[in-house]
DNA sequence: TAGTGGTCTAGACCACGCA
DNA sequence: GCGTGGTCTAGACCACTAA
């Protein structure tokens, strides 16, 4: 009887979710099509309108269906959402997987110094305290993809400052030895060319232009964790953002 | 008694966002100070819980509180969210006022046309339908900020196709003239140099690093309606984005 | 007028954090 | 164990669309 499925943690609206892309692929719905109606669905899904709204609420920011109120609910004509958009806070390594390369770490420096102003400013740091940043070139199929210099205060590192850090992500590694967590980040983008240190350091082309991805990371407290500039080649990496109307 | 008030159509959920920010300041409430817990808004605010989460939902949206399952809502440290943001689409008029400069529009050319490959495909036309370009230069406080080429298919153009366009805003007109009703967008940011063309007829600076923002805007059905080259001098507007971890 | 999605209420049980 | 936010149900009225 009301038997409550427990083994299932799966949120019923997930699953409902699931079960109306299910029931488009099996009625082989196609664009513009109308979706049977909330109270159609409650029926078919055996939940309350409550939850088919999520489903829907849930299918609608995938860009999957679109609602118009006294109409119904559509599917979209196509699902133009991109994977790895910008307003997404991946990380380099899973932009660089996402772009279908294999990524790499080629190590340049480790070093313990004092914030530049805009630093101090950003990271919200006290008068003398220092930081340490770290700077690796990360490669795409072994070809130059980002010049990465990230920043983070010295105090979030307990003990010693390490010589390398072998984990192909250093915001899981941040996190998982140093317990940073970044929920958002603010981003700004800015053209460069590859200057001396990229190209004698790093091996990048002479005069390549660059997008400058400069970003702070933020926890969901809204402190920042890490101040970071990388420099991505657009023959590799191209950033795309999906954009919505307020 | 349980009068219903009607005249006042907002939605009982903006209103208790609104309530809820008062509180906060008349409180003078700082970071990571708890906010009442629901139940407690429920019958502050005299609505239901549904309500207040619907109220919070859309604070949590603004980046102004957040929520800790087990312990309570809490403000954030400081909103960092910016204003104009890529993820928003905004009309590049918009985009200069919020930089803070008054915009400005020297045409350059409107022409119909045979599309190219690309457009073809990205713009979903039949074979032999052609489109229309419109070029124009965007000043902000009189300084070249972006050059701009917007195209839409010759279709959407009732009539004859305009010599000139005496609205600001390419998107208020296409909506209000043509029924254009673009809901989301997909971009693509690449570093670019000003042409030739840019620097003759556009008065744009030689060799100036900008950055092109290549997009297909969609209708909320899905059709794709403008296929537009945006090239943006990075000394007057920035491109900012707010990343989010998914 | 009937049917659709939008909003709101009242009430319930669950999962989590903490004393 | 208690209070918190997370999820779900049942039921109601409203606003909008189309026949």
């Amino acid at each position: 009887m009301g038997m409550r499925i427990k083994e299932n943690s799966i949120a019923l609206s997930i699953q409902a979710k699931q079960k109306i892309m299910e029931y488009i692929i099996e009625k082989a719905l196609d664009s513009q099509d109308k979706l049977p109606s909330e109270s159609r669905l409650m029926a078919m899904l055996g939940v309350s309108r409550h939850t088919v709204r999520e489903a829907l609420a849930l299918l609608e920011q995938d860009h999957l269906i679109y609602k118009v109120q006294g109409k119904g609910t559509f599917l979209q004509q196509k699902p133009v959402k991109i994977e790895g958009g910008l307003e997404n806070l991946d990380s380099i390594t899973d932009m660089i997987k996402i772009s279908g390369y294999e990524p790499g770490t080629t190590w340049l420096e480790i070093r313990e110094e004092m914030p530049t102003e805009d630093m101090k400013q950003k990271l919200r740091l006290v008068e003398g305290e220092k930081v340490v940043t770290f700077i690796r070139l990360r490669t795409a199929d072994h070809r130059p993809a980002v010049f990465c210099v990230d920043t983070i205060p010295r105090k979030c590192i307990n003990g010693e400052v390490p010589m390398k850090v072998d984990e192909e992500s250093m915001f899981q590694h941040w996190q998982t030895q140093y317990g940073l967590e970044p929920t958002h980040a603010v981003a700004e983008i800015i053209p460069a060319l590859t200057d001396d240190y990229m190209v004698n350091q790093g091996g990048m082309k002479p005069n390549l232009l660059l997008l400058l991805l400069y970003q702070i990371h933020y926890d969901r407290e809204g402190n920042p964790l890490i101040y970071s500039k990388d420099y991505f080649n657009p023959e590799v990496i191209r950033f795309k953002v999906n954009r919505l109307k307020r």
